[in-house]
DNA sequence: GCCAACGTTGGC
DNA sequence: GCCAACGTTGGC
């Protein structure tokens, strides 16, 4: 059963165009209890959601979990790094304006716990999403998604 | 274990 | 720039 996530990334920090020039992407840096169990739960295959937050407040681009947690290089503290690739840009960028007025969507924890930098995406939510964004169902290196 | 103080995130 | 939400710290 394949998973969807979220990342948040302030894009003045670390934007999704940086991350589409890198084949693979370490997620370090999280300091976050819940966001680290978050983490911890990402599986190969799985699909990220990739958020802008603070002056975009979008979702931009959906990326795809290539390596497991493992400890946060950034730190010998408790913490946990997944790794990443990035799979394709939505069509168009969800804002969360957009989200925030979706009856489908404003249920989302983007909208219920804004201040949460990694968290589940439901399937359904997911599946709205791409169908909000006329984004068609990423190819993954992973074999297709199934719904 | 409680809670006040404080720091951070992120929407507005 | 402001502030609400919320997590962490540390005194008691």
């Amino acid at each position: 059963m394949k998973h969807y996530w979220l990342v948040k990334s302030e894009p003045s920090v670390y934007s999704w165009a940086d991350a589409q020039q890198e084949k693979i992407i370490a997620w370090t840096g999280v300091r976050n209890y819940l966001a680290r169990n978050t983490l911890r739960s990402m599986r190969n295959g799985d699909i990220v959601f990739f958020y802008h937050s603070m002056s975009e407040k979008a979702i931009v681009g959906i990326a795809q979990v290539v390596r497991e947690h493992y400890q946060d290089p950034t730190t010998t503290e408790d913490w946990s790094a997944v790794d990443i690739i990035p799979l394709c840009s939505l069509s168009s960028p969800l804002s969360l304006a957009d989200i925030k007025t979706d009856p489908q969507l404003c249920t989302m924890m983007l909208v219920t716990h804004s201040r949460l930098s990694v968290q589940p995406v439901s399937a359904t939510h997911a599946q709205r999403i791409l169908q909000r964004t006329s984004t068609p169902i990423p190819l993954s290196i992973h074999g297709p998604i199934h719904t």
